[in-house]
DNA sequence: GCTATTATAGATATATAGTATCCCTAATGG
DNA sequence: CCATTAGGGATACTATATATCTATAATAGC
């Protein structure tokens, strides 16, 4: 069980759009040289961003992709439902009712994390981000 | 993201001999059966078992596996490590160091998580198991 | 309008990991 | 000795993630 690397692509582009003039729309070439990637995979996977309602792309010239107005409410298990989806961690073929032990656990032992990650926002990150220089 | 199956064959295991008759060994036939998977591959699973110290083993008529002495204590953390390994869930091939704000996120949310597996012992599900007469 | 630029979408290829089976060997109880 | 059972290697199959290529659509600037 890994988070994917569209995933970990994901975060750092919207950590460093969040870095970045809020305004101006970057292109995916840039944002792809800097995460060594294929553009047109990246291009998928901000697709989904987009579609999402997380950032918003422009075409043509000086087109590009920027964050939306309500960036701030963003979270990081936003972000990861986004690009993987909120199917549930554990999964057996099954349902055998409230008896089962198991899935009790496993179900509140993701929803511990993913309350974690409900809580961390773009805005959160914001402020330290621009002092940090962020590396990529 | 998804557990694996083999991290579920493991914990229903684990849960049907918490379950059953503590001291008398049970075939891989007879577990495998009860949650239809092939015998061969559920032995794989259950040698990692073994080797992690959980469970252990007799080869021979009569033989199969059965919980060792320090049963109560093991967790569902001790479980799924013993199966999926113990990687970290968010790997970058770089390391930026404490600036690193992605990494600090996930790695607590990660965390979180396992915190709560690691105090969901067998001790715990122990009495409520025997009761409930669980359904696989 | 024309052209350069840029996002989007479909088709396709490749890599990796998970799932599963077969078969042989080793151990053990009767 | 024989029946039974776990362990391990080799192999096959599947699903998903990763990645690239190409074509299309939209848009800014001239
Ligand atoms: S016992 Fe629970 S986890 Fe297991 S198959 Fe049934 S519902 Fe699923
Ligand atoms: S910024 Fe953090 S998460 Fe991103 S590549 Fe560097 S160390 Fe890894």
């Amino acid at each position: 069980m890994k988070f994917s690397k569209a995933t970990n692509y994901a975060l750092h582009t919207m950590l460093f759009l969040v870095a970045a003039a809020p305004d101006k729309h970057i292109g995916v070439q840039q944002l792809a040289e800097r995460q060594s990637v294929s553009p047109t995979y990246l291009s998928k996977i901000l697709t989904k961003l987009v579609k999402a309602g997380m950032i918003e792309s422009a075409s043509g010239a000086n087109g590009g992709y920027r964050l939306k107005r309500s960036w701030e409410d963003i979270s990081f298990l936003d972000i990861i439902h986004a690009i993987e989806g909120t199917a549930s961690l554990f999964d057996c073929d099954f349902n055998h009712g409230p008896d089962c032990l198991i899935q009790l656990v496993m179900v509140e032992a993701e929803d511990e994390m993913e309350t974690y990650l409900k809580n961390k926002k773009m805005s959160d990150l914001a402020r330290t981000v621009k002092l940090s220089k962020i590396s990529l």
